[in-house]
DNA sequence: TTAAAATCCATTAAAACTATAGGATAAAAG
DNA sequence: CTTTTATCCTATAGTTTTAATGGATTTTAA
């Protein structure tokens, strides 16, 4: 149920690039060093956001990262996703990714189930409510 | 932030002996089948529960696990601080486990931070509002 | 005293997570 | 065109967590 140290990394980064604005590519180190985040890793969180349309990139000097969407338009749920995986803790309440458990031969009669499913939306509620913007206000 | 199977099964447990009710003590092997859990796993599981006063249990033939107290009085907070650990996703919004980030200079300008107390607030609401008794009904 | 059942202890197997290494590629500056 | 700077990419090592297993011990009922 922890969050992973790439989720944390990644929002940590993605604040940071939403803080200095203005759309001045931002190196690596620069990141790594304001964060205290091993290079190395965040590096490959940059590059999974990179491919997942968060961010933008520039090669060469005076390359590095930068936001492509305004902070207001990127969701909380997207970036969960991405970064964390499926909401739910379980992938019997999954909306995204939905599986069938093999166990449990019932899902109505399941008190996971029924558990879960609450835990999912009341997760949902905050992860919709809040954009990047939100976190740095 | 998956749910470990841990959990999982241990809920699925107790469930099941809230269910049959009646202080007769149900043997291991019978949860294990009803529930499909290999027997070997669920044999620790219950002994954790019992070891945090969930559980009596009762040894020699005749033997088994049963409840303690009644469904409506087993909440999920303690239930899943048990099995799963804290609810909190990252150590620094924790109630019962708190602990200080190391990177991290200061928790307020977080933005995980700002962001897992909502998630943390949200999840224990629905623990609080759950007992054994609600998710069998 | 025998059989059934929980308990206890130690160990392994498998999976996930974290981090690092090393080179390939591309862009910019001179 | 060469050097520097920085991203891009793949692989893998190390660590931790989770899940499961095996076997010896103790308790209880009949």
């Amino acid at each position: 149920m922890m969050l992973s140290k790439k989720t944390k990394y990644g929002l940590k980064a993605l604040t940071y690039l939403a803080s200095v604005d203005g759309k001045e590519p931002v190196q690596i180190a620069e990141i790594a060093k304001h964060e205290n985040i091993s290079q190395k890793f965040l590096e490959s969180i940059l590059l999974t956001l990179r491919r997942n349309g968060f961010l933008g990139s520039k090669k060469g000097k005076g390359g590095g990262y930068y936001l492509i969407k305004q902070p207001e338009d990127i969701k909380m749920t997207s970036v969960m996703r991405v970064l964390e995986g499926p909401i739910a803790m379980v992938p019997c309440v999954s909306l995204n990714f939905y599986e069938k458990c093999d166990d449990c031969p019932d899902e109505n009669k399941c008190s996971v189930h029924k558990l879960m499913l609450q835990v999912r939306d009341s997760a949902l509620n905050v992860y919709r409510n809040n954009t990047l913007a939100d976190l740095i206000s």
